[in-house]
DNA sequence: CAAATTCCTGACCAACTTGACAAGTTTACC
DNA sequence: GGTAAACTTGTCAAGTTGGTCAGGAATTTG
């Protein structure tokens, strides 16, 4: 099942239909799903598994969502949109420094703080991105093109070191996301059970640093 | 299936059979699923997919490999024998900027040539590391501490600037394999079919001389 | 060339998968 | 308080899964 428009194929399957218990019981699902298809992948996620970890009967949660393409939607739908409502919002005529450094710094402390967003979409993208295909070839490239417009302005006007708009947007999302997807390897490979809020800082601050040196700025730290 | 000592169970399978038939679909096999395993994780691949993949009857592909949890193991130690054989050779006396440069950009050519292996091992991280939970607390934890080490002499020596080593390596990592992991949306979002040579060599220095930039390094592009 | 070994594969199985339904329970609303 | 809608759940059919096995084909060995 190939989804073209994501937001409509949900909004049509709520119909009408309101009640306490289902935006109560949706968010259970959804939120279980997250867990479950962050795991294993699309394919390697049972509706079983995802009933169990959200503690309901497996009919129960195809009684909320008619198969499980549609669920899956609605995941990736969930996470697109809590995604969005950060980082829209740059213009010519910010300071980069202040800007980078802020989307930098929150994108990590994100990572960190909610790896399993980001783990779902990495898995969606592995597989070859069959559900998101439509997305990233517009919603995303366009958004993509927009900042890349941007941060070539304040390059002409020398505001920023010259360099590939681009393949810095890659890097950045490279390096934060990082942190949440391969959350397992850094964690196991640095000892430890899980990040703390030190080790959060730490590595949001290094992050920041480095990829603002690598376009020739200098984070600003003053105001912690 | 908890596998401590790979190598040791891989070996153990194969016995002391020989013959040609055996090692070359040994290979054909393992490529075959190697593309079914990074696409879908080890749940979401089915053995029935593999054996399609690899133009052999199922059953065939258990005749080599008792059974999932072996191909698998099989698939993972080749990539690791794979990895670790390029990159173990830095000292204290060579040079950061030729050393750095190299091990870079080589680690990106890979990635673009080669996204397979990597996007296998970042499925493997992303569903927790069930199979290289040990690999990583070991043998990996050592390989990091050892370049960690070289990095902190060089800077200590005032050959680059004082960063977090073991963090920087972390970056290399998700720099060069975003490019192979996220191959999908990277082709999807700049239109393109596939990286052609004049894209990887973009890529290659383009990331090459951020991450330098970033540790006070420029990168050599003379002998091209 | 014959015997032994290695290799191949169609048929089969038990366990699990998704998706569906109908019968029962709870909740919301007039 | 009654009734209509929303919700729950045990159970089931159809299909897929990893894995087995017997017996035949191919290949090596003596």
């Amino acid at each position: 099942m190939k989804i073209e428009n994501i937001k409509a194929t949900i909004e049509a399957d709520k119909k009408y239909k309101t009640g306490k218990i289902r935006e109560q019981n949706y968010q259970v699902i959804i939120e279980a799903a997250e867990v479950v298809f962050a795991k294993n992948g699309f394919k390697g996620a049972s509706m079983m598994a995802i009933a169990t970890e959200a503690g309901l009967p497996k009919a129960n949660i195809h009684y909320y969502f008619k198969n499980k393409s549609l669920l899956y939607a609605a995941v990736l739908e969930r996470i697109i949109h809590e995604w969005n409502s950060g980082f829209d919002h740059i213009t010519v005529e910010d300071d980069p420094t202040t800007v980078l450094q802020a989307y930098i710094y929150d994108k990590v402390r994100l990572a960190c703080q909610k790896p399993l967003p980001s783990k779902l979409f990495a898995s969606e993208i592995i597989a070859g991105a069959p559900y998101l295909n439509d997305y990233i070839r517009t919603d995303m490239r366009q958004w993509l093109r927009d900042k890349v417009q941007v941060l070539n302005t304040w390059m002409q006007e020398g505001k920023m070191r010259d360099i590939d708009a681009e393949h810095f947007i890659f890097m950045i999302w490279a390096t934060t996301q990082h942190y949440a997807d391969f959350e397992t390897q850094v964690l196991l490979i640095t000892n430890r059970a899980e990040y703390d809020d030190h080790d959060i800082e730490h590595i949001a601050r290094f992050v920041t640093d480095m990829l603002l040196a690598g376009c020739g700025l200098t984070a600003n730290w003053e105001r912690s």
